[in-house]
DNA sequence: TCTCGAATAT
DNA sequence: AATATTCGAG
């Protein structure tokens, strides 16, 4: 009996973060009320929803918490246990998601954390949570994966969240945006990879790229942009800021048209290089002339600390088989020169 | 019609 | 700043 109570009580205490948990998320999508508006309203019925159970739970006597240890264990707390696993567990259960992975959290906070920038960390842990499971999981399945959690949780929200989807989707088709895809660090990588493999990003286009990354889902608008957003990065970033201070900063080499810290490529670990037999330019260059002319010897443009776009670049590694020669046609106009072959090796 | 890159919007 | 959308060109 005294365990059961205190078992009760112990859901309780359960339900009661969960809620917090969900208000606080609440608070930080509120700013994306506009994009999110259905994911507000979710959250905010659940929380409703706990609460209630919780109030029902207290007042009920030891049947009643019985069955709310059920419904508490069984359907709130596993929604929480759902929207917290969602993030790691179910990103990857992709075939070829090969490397990728292990740096990704082990890089991720060098410099500080503990406890202090909570704010900001938070934040974005809660954006990661919400972004990092699409990158390989088409978009569909991604937003009912989300209403399955919360039609688990009770039935009688299905003809809600069912309401809720259609309308949402035929707003969307109407007016509404696409959902912005988040970049994660993976898929960006992924990107960076593609980008070598075709030779820099002003020869990869956007569909190759796509091709390449092979990432369900991902559109050719939605790596056009990526990529546009890239080579703006890549160009020399204004002279005018003055990177005062950091002039100690690692030096960087372009190859095959990526910033790579030189240290990256002198040390031999160099991941996969782009051999260019074109007759025009040589791919690999130093800082100082960069293939892009007037792009003299900046060090790559800052990114998101996530992107490291100084990049880790790893080239396939994967499949063994993996050494062939690919020959990729280029026609850029930002080469200012005629179509030429690249012979990019992959190692 | 498709793809691209630049410009522009959110 | 990051992503989406639009627009004109090829």
């Amino acid at each position: 009996m005294i365990k059961k109570i205190s078992n009760m009580d112990y859901n309780q205490e359960r339900c009661g973060q969960y809620i917090e948990a969900l208000e606080e998320e609440r608070r930080k999508i509120l700013v994306f009320q506009r994009e999110l508006p259905l994911c507000i309203d979710l959250v905010t019925q659940a929380i409703e929803r706990c609460k209630k159970e919780i109030t029902e739970t207290a007042t009920d006597n030891v049947y009643g918490q019985s069955e709310c240890s059920e419904q508490t264990t069984g359907q709130c707390t596993p929604v929480l246990e759902q929207f917290l696993t969602i993030k790691d567990s179910s990103t990857f259960n992709e075939e070829e998601v090969e490397e990728e992975f292990e740096d990704e959290q082990g890089n991720h906070d060098p410099e500080n954390d503990p406890e202090d920038k909570n704010m900001k960390s938070d934040w974005l842990k809660s954006v990661q949570l919400w972004n990092q499971p699409d990158p390989l999981l088409p978009k569909e399945e991604q937003s009912q994966q989300m209403m399955e959690t919360v039609v688990k949780r009770d039935e009688s929200m299905r003809e809600d969240a069912n309401a809720m989807a259609n309308s949402g989707e035929r707003r969307r088709r109407e007016t509404e945006r696409k959902q912005r895809r988040c970049w994660s660090s993976q898929l960006h990588r992924r990107f960076l990879n593609a980008l070598q493999h075709l030779g820099g990003p002003h020869v990869a286009t956007p569909k190759q790229i796509r091709e390449l990354m092979k990432v369900d889902g991902l559109t050719n608008d939605e790596v056009k942009s990526h990529l546009q957003k890239y080579r703006l990065h890549t160009r020399r970033p204004s002279q005018t800021v003055p990177n005062n201070g950091n002039s100690q900063k690692q030096h960087f080499v372009v190859v095959g048209g990526l910033w790579v810290p030189q240290s990256d490529y002198s040390a031999g670990k160099t991941t996969g290089r782009a051999t260019t037999s074109g007759t025009t330019t040589t791919t690999t260059t130093t800082t100082t002339d960069g293939i892009y002319g007037a792009m003299a010897a900046p060090p790559p443009p800052q990114w998101p600390s996530h992107f490291n776009f100084t990049p880790s670049i790893i080239v396939e590694e994967g499949s063994g088989s993996h050494s062939e020669e690919v020959v990729v046609r280029c026609s850029s106009p930002a080469m200012s020169s005629s179509t030429r072959n690249y012979y990019v090796t992959k190692n």
